[in-house]
RNA sequence: CGGGGGAUGGCUGAGUGGUCGAAAGCGGCGGUCUUGAAAACCGUUGAGGCGCAAGCCUCCGGGGGUUCGAAUCCCUCUCCCCCGGCCA
């Protein structure tokens, strides 16, 4: 959520920087004057419950002296019914702001690039160069035209389109991943966590994919639980509600979790192979920071999964996200992108985000510092990796002209 | 899923209508003592909002109600724990 004080006081400035990710000036400008409307009437509603406050206090007093009572019961009665409209007052502007505050997107970084979609977005570096082929390199469903170790139709058949079954040494390999993946976190200092696959919507809410994208969840309608979309919702939310102490910082975790999506909005996209699942896995990496220190764990996340995807062998390259492309949540984003031969092209695998303080006041994540003074921590979160399109990409790199593929040496010893 | 019990500050836990934002203990922080530490002793210690400040307001799981006044009474929802059943 945005700090709605600096609204107040910074509002061109805030409104020029959102102006990077299309929110529209007027609703801003709405909410600036919600908030300061219902200050104004929260303070009066105030004053009207010291009024009240202080002369119940008497009530005792007057009984004990023995005067009379109704004439000052009469007047809180009065009192109290000027309180009750204040208050109902008070309650509608709350929730019309709150309303339109949770939607309002995080305010983009000053070195986030402008532009309107995936076509600005900026490179910032290749890492290894992509594997030459003597034979046209295929797709990873055209290596594997039987289903043998990507068994689609199978898929289908247990849920629904976009679902996969994994075989063989695909299926091996899936795990293989996951294993590696959290053994070269836990060496950059990431501690491994397991967690829950359903939340409620209190966590969805702090890290930002409720209420605006309720459309992309997985609901479990009886019980009110939603799938995760991401380990990110269940590791940020871990300390939601909490006052970490500042030595605790920064807290950086990681883990691995099936992540589920609706792709309400994918319709007709990447519909063949597994580029784009309902269900997928996926190795993430979560820190909380101190604000100060938020950019360099932002970077050393950044190198994390590059460092990773490097150790596969897999060339791909970095790009900073442009305003249009940017998250709900993140001030700023790194994509990495790894090469598929078959598809000629680079391909997002892993995202590393930092949020600054937009989850951190969504989800009430605070550290007393040195002065004893309660502040938002920064949250960040990157992938690393998907683990689905790492295995794609390593069949694709590595496949040989008769559809086989060779393993990276780095993961023989978790076959 | 059936039966019972709960939800109070970082934790444990007292508080059943009136200076209660809340006893006590633990923990944390500061100090005394000590070469240093432990122990002991003393002090201090919830969060949010408005305000230059003094100060005021809100918060005892969430929501609603009764009352001049609610942590305390009523309604409702959610969650947790125990016993039994089922089960990885």
């Amino acid at each position: 959520m945005l700090d709605l004080k600096a609204l107040e006081k910074n509002f061109e400035e805030i409104a020029a920087k959102l102006k990077k990710k299309k929110v529209d000036e007027k609703l801003l400008l709405k909410l600036k004057e919600l908030f300061v409307k219902l200050k104004k009437e929260r303070s009066k509603l105030e004053n009207l419950q010291a009024i009240q406050n202080k002369k119940s206090k008497l009530f005792p007093v007057y009984k004990k002296e023995g005067k009379d009572i109704n004439e000052l019961k009469r007047e809180l009665e009065e009192n109290k019914e000027k309180i009750a409209v204040s208050q109902t007052i008070v309650r509608d502007l709350e929730n019309e702001l709150y309303d339109i505050a949770l939607m309002i997107p995080n305010i983009p970084d000053e070195d986030v690039p402008e532009g309107d979609g995936e076509e600005d977005n900026v490179e910032i570096k290749k890492v290894l160069t992509p594997p030459q082929f003597s034979f046209k390199p295929k797709e990873h469903w055209e290596l594997d035209p039987n289903g043998y170790y990507l068994d689609f139709k199978r898929g289908v058949k247990l849920a629904k389109s976009r679902f996969t079954v994994l075989k063989h040494k695909a299926a091996l390999l899936e795990r293989a991943l996951i294993n590696y993946m959290i053994d070269f976190n836990k060496k950059r200092g990431f501690e491994e966590v397991a967690v829950p696959y359903l939340v409620n919507r209190e966590s969805l809410i702090s890290t930002g994919q409720l209420p605006k994208f309720e459309n992309d969840l997985f609901k479990i309608e009886e019980e009110n639980l939603y799938l995760i979309p991401t380990a990110e919702v269940p590791l940020t939310n871990l300390f939601r509600d909490e006052i970490l102490k500042k030595d605790d910082l920064p807290i950086k975790l990681t883990s691995y979790t099936a992540c589920f999506r609706k792709e309400a909005g994918s319709a007709g996209k990447d519909t063949r192979g597994m580029i784009r699942q309902h269900q997928f896995d996926k190795v993430e990496l979560v820190a909380i920071t101190r604000p100060e220190d938020s950019d360099k764990v932002f970077w050393e996340m950044v190198s994390c999964a590059s460092d990773l995807l490097s150790s596969l062998g897999l060339a791909h390259r970095l790009v900073m996200l442009c305003g249009g492309d940017l998250g709900f949540s993140a001030a700023k984003t790194i994509d990495l992108e790894v090469w598929f031969p078959g598809q000629n092209r680079y391909r997002e695998i892993s995202s590393v985000s930092n949020t600054r303080d937009f989850q951190a006041r969504r989800a009430m994540i605070r550290f007393k510092d040195e002065n004893k003074k309660n502040r938002l921590v920064h949250t960040l979160n990157g992938s690393s990796l998907a683990v689905g399109r790492t295995l794609i990409a390593i069949m694709e790199n590595y496949q040989k002209e008769d559809g086989s593929f060779e393993i990276p040496e780095v993961l023989k010893p978790y076959l």
